[in-house]
Formats: C-alpha cells, structure tokens, sequence
RNA sequence: UGCGGGGUGGAAAAGCGGUAAUUCGCUGGGCUCAUAACCCAGAGAUCGCAGGUUCGAUUCCUGCCCCCGCUACCA
C-alpha cells in the first residue's frame, strides 16, 4: 500500500571522540522527521552512521596503542548506545568499515577511474617529512610545518584527482533551476558566489601519507580519501553496485540530506558531482542546520553547561531534550543551548502547559465522572471554537514538517495546548458540576478536553514518541483506532463514553535553582575525573622522562623588566615587549594581549628564557619567552617575590 | 586577518517600506479542576551608531562601532 518512499540521512560522524548535544539536534531533528513520515504512510528509509578512516582516527590510535579499528569499534558502540538511549529509529545504521561500503567504494573508484573523470596527476604541496603532512601556503608559518615548526620540502606526491571542474555548469544551472535543491536559500547563494561561480578545482581524492583508508584497488599505494569514500555512503548503504540493490532502486534519490551548515559545500558541489559523473540522479534536497552553540552567554560560563546527552535525558527524560532541541532553535538558524534555558521549557511548555493540562482534565474526569464519561452531552458555547482550532492544527503542522520547521510545528501544537487551557476557563467545569442539572454539558466539556488531548497527543509523537503513549494510557485512548495520523483530521473519534485511567505527572515541574546546582556539581565532578585521568597518563610518562640537572642548566632564564609594551598590529592575542635585561635590551612577542594591556605592565619584572631560538611571530622577531601560568580561563605572569637587578640568572 | 552570522522591551525572538508579533520574566486581577499551575489585563523598545534615498525606514543604500562562530597569531 505505501508506495511513497521518503529517504532521509543524517551525516556519518567521525567517531574520533565521544559525541555531544550538537550531533544529537541533527539526529533527533532527522528522527522527528522519519517518524512524520512513517505515520503519514511513507515507506521511510532513515540512515545515519560513521566516517570512520582517515589519518586523525588512526594517529590517536596509535597514541592509545590501538589499532584503529578497535578504537573505532569502541566509539561507535557509544555512538550506538546514546541513539539507542534517545529514541533515534534509524532503518540502517553504516560503517564506512563495512565491507560492503568498502568493496563499493573500490568500484566507484574504479568506475571513475575507468570513464576518465578520475586521472592520476601529482599534488604539488609544502610537506613536513617527520609529520608526514602537506600544508597549504596559507597554513605554513615562516616557511616552517605549522605542527612541528620544522622546515618543509615543496614535494610532489602522486595523487589522483576527480575532475570536479567538468561539473561546474551543469551543478550551476541545477541549482538555479532546482531552487529547493539547498536550504535554507540563503546557503544556495553562498555556495553559487563563494565557491561555484569563481571556478571549481579539481579535487584530490586519493592519499599515501596514511594507510587507514579504502586501498584504490589497482593501486595499493593510495587510500580513497575522505569525499568518495565518505560521501558515497548514502548510497552504498542501499546495496547500490552490488547483486542486491532492491533498496537503491527503491528508495534514492534521498528526499534530504540533513547536513551540519559547515559541510553544506561538501554535499551540495562535491557530492551532486560525483552522481553527475556516475550517472545517478541527484538527492532531492540538502538541508543546512544551524549551530546549537554550547556556551551562549557568560551566564552559561558561570553556571558551567552539562552538554553531555546521556546525563540530560537521565535527569529530564529523553522526550524532554528531544522537545528541547527541536523547540528552542528555528531550524536552520544557530541556537544557544543552556541549561537554565532547558529548564524553564521544560517547566513552562512540558510541566506547565501540556503535563498539567492533562493531569487537570483527567482529575475531574475522575472525579465529576468517576473516571467514565457518560453516553450524552449535551454540546454548549465555546465547542465549536475549540474544535475548529483543533482540526486546523495538523494541517498547519504537516505544512511546517513537510519544510523541516520542526521549531514552528511545536509552536503550533502548542498553541492548541494553551487554547485548551483556555477552554476550561471559559467552560468553568467546577460550576457545572455544582448543578445537577448540568451533566449532560459537563460531559461534553470533558470531552472536549479529552479528544483536543488526544488530537495533541498524535501529533506530537514524531517528537516525543515516549510520551505520546504515556498520555494515550492516562487518557484510555485506544492506540490503533484513536491514534493514527489521520484520526487528528477528524473531530470526535474519541469514543463518547471514554474511561480514562489513574495518572500522575507526566512532566514533574523542576526547581530552577537547585538543579542548576546540581548540574553545576556533575559538571565539576565530570572535569575533575578528565583532570584525573590525565595526569595518570601524563606519570607514566614522566618516570621515563625526567630530566637531569644538566638538562636543565641549558635553559638560561633571566629577570627582565617591561620597559615597553605594544600590540602586534593584526593580531588580537600578541604583545610586543621590550625587555630590559642586565645590559641588553630584547623584544619578545608574547600572547598575553588577552590578560594584560600594555598599561599594567610597564615596570614589571618578569622572568624570560633568554637563550630561546629567536621566532618571528606575524612578522615581529621573539628573542625568548616569559614564563607565565595560565588555564583555559586565567593568565598570570611569574615574577619575583621581591625585586632584583635585571640580568640576573634564575636557577 | 580572512570568511560567515548577528545587534529589536529585563531575557529569547518575529517582522524587513506605512499603528513593533510571540514566548519567558515582571506587576495587578480572576479562578480553584490541576504540577505555587491555569485564565485575563497591564507596564516595559527613540528596532547598535551616523548619514543618505523616500511623502514615510526597524525594514532599502553608504560608512562606522560592537558581539558570536570558523581562521591566523599565543616561543
């Protein structure tokens, strides 16, 4: 019966690190939206997984002492865990470690390679031997490798590039002619002026700095780097060149890829070229999201954030962040995500509004009715107002998903909400139940409330598919008749005579002050045991590291005194200084421009390592460093517990 | 420094050429079914600054200032 299909993707994310909020939005945001279309009937194909190659991944497995497959395999368990714990109802979960991924992608290489869209050519660039990297002109300091400050060999590497460049016009004119093609619109244009217009180069698709990668197939020497093999995972997951493509027939082209806005480029010119050149249609639509920003204001800095999801949906619930996250951001816009800022929606939406709009209804059910209602009522003022507004709302719903406005779609949930709030003022029930005579209008007023209950309670499952069910219990809605999707189009599919069941609160109302304090506790606790952690790691270390007391003779540090202080012009970090010491007089470039101004510098005495190799630093010569203390958030200067003489060796 | 986003009542956030929405918070009132909740009313914004276009600009143009993210510089 559903011939409609609908394939919606998440990106893969690199599994070089635990993941946070900010991956969660854009898979819970993918999520809601699978879920929307499977009860309006789609056959959805929702995927979401891992780009696990490349030479990060592999680097900190080395550090860890791992092969990078296990380390992978490690994260993503995690990985898995934390959508499994938020609700996500992925169809198809892939690896890029697949071997299916990987036999594919080998083909599309070849395949490339075969019709000529990929050649082999050399890769001209600035390359570190010891770091194994090559570095644009853009990223070399002073000649020197941006990591290890050594010099660096303009070295050719052979290398195979995709001819990205043949695609120029025709990606052009698609998108012009294809204005859904990017969202938000906004986007389009940045991708068409910053980046098609001016002119495509070819890319650079194959590595042999690094081995953690899909071997090119006819040439072992090189790995498929990051765009094809990554990319290509929206397909490869649906068998595409492979015996069984069932799935690839069925559902691609996507209807979205739902993609962070800092890889907008990548899915939009790169990805859309490589279909071009394989002869496949392209993704119906990328969607660019906004930011979910972890520290908004100082206020956040102060409070300290939890930003780690698993501790949030333990505390609140997993359909309060869930609401939260696709509530609090206009889709497509940045957002600011904070803890007190989670609160007061939880508090005033989910506890406030819905929760105790149901608890309220389904109290005086229970006691005006004694938990039934009654075959007869008897319809009154205000009734009809109440159920317009009810049916209007799934229609204004479905137009807001249908356009990825998750934000907005609640926001009209919840004025339906508020409005059945209202209603029970304007009925005023506890009248009615002090009259006899008025039970028949009793009843139609619960009933009122309970199908507007029911209609929200449909409509925000995409959403909250955890409390939809909760509320359908509480409420004796029967889940298979009275709540699909279509029900919400319908006024009074509720059964009059509905028996509602006891109930608690669904969202308990949260004391704003404490739990930030508590937030605030686990917040240094999880801090400290990464301080904890690091240091074990660190000691180890260090018992092979010590150094000798001729080891440390060669430092020759010296008392100096500011004699002069100056911003680096260009640069908002560096100070320039002029040291007096003993003698000699010595320029130093230091990076406290942040903690200190000039001004407060002026004759102090500070301790500076005098036999440093002189740097330039944004063209300005360092003749040595000054010592200073600093974290992430303070910076202070060491200096004496008294005064010396300038010149004067500190041992 | 380059790129991008933004500056609208206490906070968040619409509008984008013609009485400045909405949410939270605040003040006052109502109600008592409910999770100190719900409902009503009110106060509170010269729409970053300075010019310009226009009969008229928060909305268009120019310049400037500030903030945020990425980027470079923290020897």
């Amino acid at each position: 019966m559903s011939s409609k299909t609908f394939y919606i993707t998440t990106p893969i994310y690199y599994p070089s690190d635990k993941l946070h909020i900010g991956h969660s939005y854009t898979t819970v945001a993918a999520d809601a939206m699978a879920r929307y279309k499977r009860l309006q009937g789609y056959d959805v194909m929702f995927l979401t997984g891992t780009d696990e190659h490349g030479q990060k991944i592999q680097r900190i497995a080395e550090e860890k002492g791992v092969t990078p497959k296990e380390y992978v395999d490690h994260i993503v368990a995690g990985i898995r865990e934390l959508w499994n714990l938020l609700d996500i109802s992925n169809d198809r979960f892939i690896r890029t470690t697949d071997k299916q991924h990987e036999e594919v992608v080998q083909k599309i290489f070849k395949k490339l390679y075969d019709q000529g869209d990929i050649y082999k050519s050399e890769y001209e660039g600035w390359y570190c031997t010891p770091c194994e990297s090559f570095w644009t002109e853009v990223q070399i300091k002073e000649g020197a490798c941006p990591d290890c400050g050594r010099p660096l060999e303009l070295t050719k590497e052979e290398s195979y590039f995709f001819k990205l460049s043949k695609y120029q016009d025709k990606l052009i004119k698609h998108i012009e002619e294809n204005p859904d093609f990017i969202q938000p619109a906004s986007r389009q244009n940045e991708m068409l002026n910053n980046f098609l217009r001016p002119g495509l180069e070819d890319l650079c698709v194959s590595r042999t700095t690094f081995d953690w990668g899909i071997p090119v197939s006819f040439d072992d020497k090189h790995v498929v780097y990051v765009w094809v093999d990554a990319l290509s995972n929206y397909i490869t997951a649906l068998g595409y060149l492979t015996d069984n493509d069932v799935d690839y027939r069925k559902y691609w082209p996507a209807d979205v890829h739902l993609v962070g806005k800092e890889i907008v480029r990548f899915h939009t010119i790169i990805w859309p070229a490589m279909l071009m050149a394989l002869g496949e249609p392209l993704p119906k639509q990328i969607y660019g999201h906004g930011w979910l920003l972890l520290e908004g204001g100082k206020m956040s800095k102060s409070k300290g954030n939890v930003v780690d999801p698993v501790i949030l949906a333990d505390n609140y619930g997993v359909d309060a962040i869930r609401y939260f996250l696709l509530r609090e951001v206009p889709f497509g816009a940045d957002g600011v995500f904070s803890n007190e800022a989670l609160i007061n929606r939880i508090n005033s939406d989910l506890a406030n509004d819905l929760g105790n709009l149901v608890n309220r209804t389904n109290a005086m059910i229970q006691k005006y009715f004694k938990g039934q209602l009654p075959e007869k009522h008897q319809e009154g003022e205000y009734d009809k107002q109440l159920e317009e507004m009810a049916l209007q709302a799934p229609k204004k719903v479905e137009g807001y998903m249908d356009s990825l406005q998750f934000s907005s779609a609640l926001t009209e949930i919840w004025k339906l909400v508020s409005r059945t709030n209202k209603y029970i003022d304007e009925t005023m029930p506890w009248v009615l139940a002090k009259d006899e005579a008025k039970k028949d209008r009793l009843a139609a007023v619960m009933y009122h409330l309970a199908e507007s209950i029911r209609i929200i309670s449909v409509l925000i499952q995409p959403f909250m598919p955890n409390t939809a069910p909760i509320i359908w219990d509480q409420m004796g809605i029967i889940k298979e008749v009275e709540t699909p999707w279509a029900s919400t189009k319908i006024w009074g599919k509720l059964r009059k005579d509905v028996k509602v069941n006891d109930a608690k609160a669904i969202f308990p109302r949260i004391d704003v002050e404490k739990e930030l304090e508590a937030l605030e506790k686990i917040h240094k606790k999880q801090i400290k045991m990464q301080q904890c952690k690091q240091p074990t790691a660190q000691k180890e270390e260090k018992q092979s590291e010590y150094i000798t007391i001729d080891d440390f003779a060669k430092l020759d540090l010296r008392v100096a005194k500011i004699m002069h202080a100056e911003p680096v012009k260009g640069a908002d970090k560096l100070l320039r200084l002029e040291l007096q010491m003993g003698g000699e007089i010595r320029q130093v470039v230091s990076g406290i421009a942040k903690h200190y101004s000039p001004e407060d510098l002026l004759g102090k005495q500070v301790i500076v390592v005098a036999n440093l190799k002189p740097v330039k630093l944004r063209g300005v010569e360092s003749q040595g460093m000054i010592l200073a203390a600093s974290d992430e958030e303070n910076l202070l200067l060491v200096g004496l517990d008294g005064e010396m003489p300038t010149g004067t060796k500190v041992s």
